[in-house]
DNA sequence: CATGAATGAGTCTTCATTCAT
DNA sequence: TATGAATGAAGACTCATTCAT
């Protein structure tokens, strides 16, 4: 049975996007996707040059946006509402690929722009803060991270995205700050 | 040189609480945990029937604490709070225990706890949630997430629990609910 | 654009001897040797057999000049010089399969051949020492293979072949016996 | 079978000699090594982290020496007799780890040291044809191949080294120069 | 009570060869 | 006549687990 590399390869992606999402990269197994898309190991090696080049091949458009946030935002106070909104834009866009990313250990290539992405919320956060009495900076870090977790937790449980409840869910994040 | 049970019981999870908390589950190595606790691997199954054993003897007591958590906590509305107290106090006397058995992956035995977890604290959310106009309870498992996230983010950060931090995210996470 | 057959398996052939000579036999790679003569794996194979059937194209007439070469050479004593001839006349003529043909493993069926290239030099080399006095017979494999490893390794590093350098070589290799 | 460290090394390098010495490094298999020691796979990486460190445990003694010859020769004319004593010294004390390093691929890390001998020789030889009328220098390179190739070939075929025959070998690529 | 040697099934990856189109 | 997708067996290497001593 002879078929169009597109459409294997489409195959691939989503075996692999499947099993990238259950078990993270490392645990990961070439075979696993193999079987899951119907065809050898050895066929997988056509199409992407190794593992990372197919994990790479499912996240690398989502990465690069990532990459590129930080000098595409404003700087200075007021960041946080637009950053959110181009978080949540760019969840919207790329659901699976999103959580893929997000559940990479922090230690590979990948695993920086995350880290990053945090970072750069933390300190949108702290300038936040420091306007408003009441909240320490100390908890800039905390809420960045409770923010983007609780973002995923709804891209995890909503066939479709549901933006009712992720524009729901950041207005109870922010109103108070 | 004879070494007591015990004693050697301890070096032992003394290394594997390290090994499980820098590389999770599947990525920690036996052998790395019977080489920081100056052992041999062959001497791990002496006193561990075998690595996920290890694991249960690490997390075993949380992992009862947090499945007895629903029978003893009240029920009914307002348990936002004692709920939310009861998880910050396991969380400073388990501290990591508390990280090792969050980042386990859900699929283990271990994981339903931590599901439990967030539903349970998900459940108290509705509740207040109904009462209070303004949210929905759609956003009440993300937000569930987004408070045990950032706690977990406190715990990984600071070297000794801190409890200011603590105290301030909730208030930060729950006042508007 | 339809390509007329023989023209074809020149290319081939061209190809497949680059790559023999930098590789060898075993890591010639047969994608490579496609690539190079811009062609696909598959249509290789509607040409030769496989790998090994490809390697005996380039080398098979040398190979067969070289299996005849003890029935078409004088026997008996003084026969040095003129298989010394003959043989540098060959290399002259092949330069590219000759080189590939004596890096070949002595195992292949095309090893035997070198091997016996070798045995009957040295054969002709004792009848020559045996008349001198002063070397020993046991020499004349060592000097044989010094002999034949000499010439190819000024077939190696010359782009066009050195008579004066073979000549003199073998001149230096021989003018004492 | 529980069996000694030690005596398990020595199978496994006596094992490791031969396939290396029959099939190179590229060639050898871990598996065939394991087979003929009688051993897993995965025992031999108890002893050795990889397949290029269980060469380098091989041939790493004479690599040294083979590495430093030329800071510990005689510079300056008439250094191709002490040269060549040296090399049929490391020959006859090393014969199976030779056999094995001069038939590695240039490439390698080792391959380097082989290609240092011959151009060492190479140069010696250089600087004593220039005394004698007669002979070019451009003879130098095959006349150094094929001397190391002569000793190779005693090397290979005697079950003890053959020092007689190396000896008038060496006389006879010698004298005349 | 402890050692550490050994196993075996698993991992990713490569490549000559075949075959449907 | 040619394509290139697919296969399958092999390669090096890792690691939890067992067991003879």
């Amino acid at each position: 049975m002879q078929v169009l590399k597109e459409e294997v390869r489409q195959r691939i992606i989503k075996s692999a996007k499947k099993e990238f999402r259950n078990n993270g990269f490392d645990k990961a197994s070439m075979r696993d996707i193999a079987d899951s898309a119907k065809m050898t190991v050895g066929n997988l090696y056509r199409y992407y040059k190794n593992k990372e080049d197919m994990f790479g091949a499912i996240i690398g458009d989502l990465y690069q946006e990532l990459k590129d946030l930080r000098k595409n935002m404003p700087e200075g106070k007021g960041r946080v509402s637009p950053l959110l909104n181009r978080l949540v834009e760019l969840q919207k866009a790329n659901k699976a690929e999103w959580l893929i990313l997000f559940n990479t250990t922090k230690s590979s290539k990948y695993g920086k722009v995350v880290e990053d992405i945090y970072n750069l919320l933390t300190e949108a956060l702290v300038e936040q803060f420091e306007e408003k009495k009441g909240f320490d900076e100390s908890i800039a870090k905390p809420v960045a991270y409770a923010i983007i977790n609780g973002l995923n937790t709804i891209l995890q449980n909503e066939r479709k995205y549901n933006s009712d409840a992720a524009e729901q869910f950041l207005e109870y994040m922010i109103k108070t700050a």
